[in-house]
RNA sequence: GGCCCGUUCGUCUAAGGGUUAGGACACCACCCUUUCACGGUGGUGAUACGAGUUCGAAUCUCGUACGGGCUACCA
């Protein structure tokens, strides 16, 4: 009860953070500041041959944009250090060997061409993927089969080898996972892991357990893909720093595709992205697309992840993150995979549209905006601007569409819209109108609707007639807010410009 | 194949033995609006199947089916 609470996410800097990534990571971050604790991120770079550049500052760069950094890593420091475990090497042969001199675990001299042929030569209907594991041990080449002078030549000689660890033959293995409650394996199915690898790096299996058990992890949250190889960090555990010591462990359900486990491979093929943000293969510089890029907002994308399998178990659906914090319990989360809905995430972006105030939303607008090659942005009117617009944006991307007309008059016109019922007399409307938006003095929405009523009561024609023609005007196309307001906006000069420059293309 | 996890509307989910099985997204209709949205009202739509326990089961147990994950000197 009085031990600390401390979390982390331990990602291996392989590529794009996906949704799940970025879904453990908030699952740590609202625990760890539920509790006071602290949220450590640990990279997992055991695998040299993985390396891949500039993944890490990548990772770095979505935990910022999201809101969810950490309180200990690689870069902000901390007591536990270093966070990166190609940093921590040394570490780990002693607790492997540690292993083998309790009889835990064995050395293997196997070359991965004799795994092959094991694999190949065990390979039969019943079993068609052969595991080192009990039944198989006794037949391959390892301290265990060779004669103790024999291993100690080759050890000696430093002759490649791993270290392994050997599962018991008949032994039930249990835990109760905060999600899911009791879970059981038997030891015998399951086989004998590589815990230090040839190069002398640890494999995830021994790593997690020796820097949890380091860096004084309490609370151990991951993927459910992990659930099958936890036997193997539960015995580590027992055998190393006793299970009184051991984090509690958490489950977490899977974030599903449409065809299964979101892989990271399959980038944007699925219609959405994966991606927290931009993602750009170092090597292939394919570029794959994140959710910030696509015009999400930081908030709205925790909050779609947060419920991605959590709940409140009220009718709540949108949360700040300050509110998630206090709301969230790892007890509440479901034990079943998650199929991710993008049309509810877009959803959940509108809403947060919706409620931030113009202030928030005009720096990123403003970058957009001058992306698309508008450079003489009026603050107060682009203010004026988003929240007449807010409403209509799902994403931030749609801002584009709906507010660069304010700042740069239309080139094209949408004249399908107008042709078929334009005549002279709406065009005899449109010149006087000129001239009496002239004489208005209050440039006001209300006064501009008035002029535009009146007018059309004294020349007879309805004005819901004459009310897309001007907007097709001023917009170019059949959107945006209230034509009046717009024309507002505009102000009196650009109104009666782009009335006027319209009147000719419509008249060509 | 083996092991593990899971299964309530198309999707995300609520209901921890007693409800007309609730909400949200999406979809449809209507209202508002002579643009597009927002908003409002209503509607379609689910407990995988079979046993058992119980007065009573979406809820507990077992079996079946289906789905997913794992089965590397990757994490």
């Amino acid at each position: 009860m009085s031990k600390k609470i401390r979390v982390r996410f331990a990602p291996s800097p392989t590529g794009g953070l996906h949704l799940g990534g970025v879904r453990t990571v908030l699952y740590n971050y609202l625990f760890a500041k539920k509790h006071q604790g602290h949220f450590i991120l640990r990279i997992e770079d055991t695998d040299q041959s993985r390396y891949v550049a500039g993944a890490e500052e990548y990772i770095f760069s979505c935990l910022q944009w999201a809101g969810l950094e950490p309180d200990e890593s690689p870069l902000h420091g901390g007591k536990y250090g270093p966070y990166r475990q190609s940093e921590r090497k040394d570490n780990y042969r002693h607790y492997a060997e540690k292993l083998v001199n309790d009889g835990h675990a064995y050395y293997a001299f196997d070359t991965p061409e004799e795994l092959d042929r094991m694999r190949h030569d065990f390979k039969t209907e019943q079993n068609p993927s052969p595991q080192y594991d009990h039944s198989i041990r006794m037949k391959m080449r390892n301290s265990l089969t060779l004669h103790a002078e024999d291993s100690k030549k080759m050890l000696e000689a430093g002759t490649a080898h791993v270290i392994r660890i050997k599962m018991p033959g008949s032994e039930t293995v249990s835990f109760t996972d905060m999600i899911r409650g009791e879970v059981s394996f038997d030891t015998s199915v399951v086989d004998d892991k590589v815990l230090l690898k040839a190069d002398g790096m640890p494999t995830y299996h021994l790593a997690v357990v020796v820097d949890d058990y380091l860096m004084k992890i309490s609370h151990a949250f991951r993927g459910e893909e992990w659930l099958p190889s936890a036997p193997v960090h539960i015995l580590l555990w027992k055998y190393l720093f006793g299970l009184e010591n051991m984090p509690q462990w958490a489950h977490l359900p899977l974030i599903l595709g449409p065809n299964g486990k979101l892989s990271k491979r399959d980038g944007a093929k699925y219609g959405f992205p994966v991606f927290a943000m931009n993602w750009i293969d170092p090597v292939s510089k394919e570029l794959t697309e994140g959710f910030k890029e696509k015009g999400f907002l930081p908030e709205a994308f925790i909050n779609l992840l947060a419920l991605l399998g959590w709940n409140d178990g009220t009718e709540q659906e949108i949360f700040s993150k300050e509110e998630l914090i206090e709301k969230f319990s790892i007890e509440r989360v479901h034990s079943g995979g998650a199929k991710f809905d993008y049309e509810k995430a877009k959803w959940f972006n509108h809403e947060w549209i919706k409620r931030s105030t113009s202030s928030s939303l005009q720096g990123p607008v403003k970058i957009l905006l001058i992306q698309d090659g508008i450079d003489n942005i009026n603050e107060v009117i682009l203010s004026k601007v988003i929240g007449l617009v807010r409403d209509r944006c799902t994403l931030l991307t749609d801002f584009v569409q709906q507010s660069s007309f304010f700042f740069r008059a239309p080139d094209k016109y949408d004249l399908d819209a107008v042709k078929s019922k334009w005549n002279d007399d709406k065009k005899k409307f449109f010149q006087s109108f000129t001239k009496e938006l002239n004489a208005i003095d209050n440039w006001e929405s209300a006064f501009i609707e008035d002029g535009f009523k009146k007018l059309a009561a004294i020349q007879n024609i309805k004005p819901g007639e004459l009310q897309l023609p001007f907007r097709i005007m001023l917009v170019g196309g059949k959107f945006g807010p209230p034509v009046f307001d717009i024309a507002a906006v505009l102000g009196k000069t650009e109104a009666i410009a782009r009335i006027s420059k319209a009147l000719e293309v419509f008249a060509g």
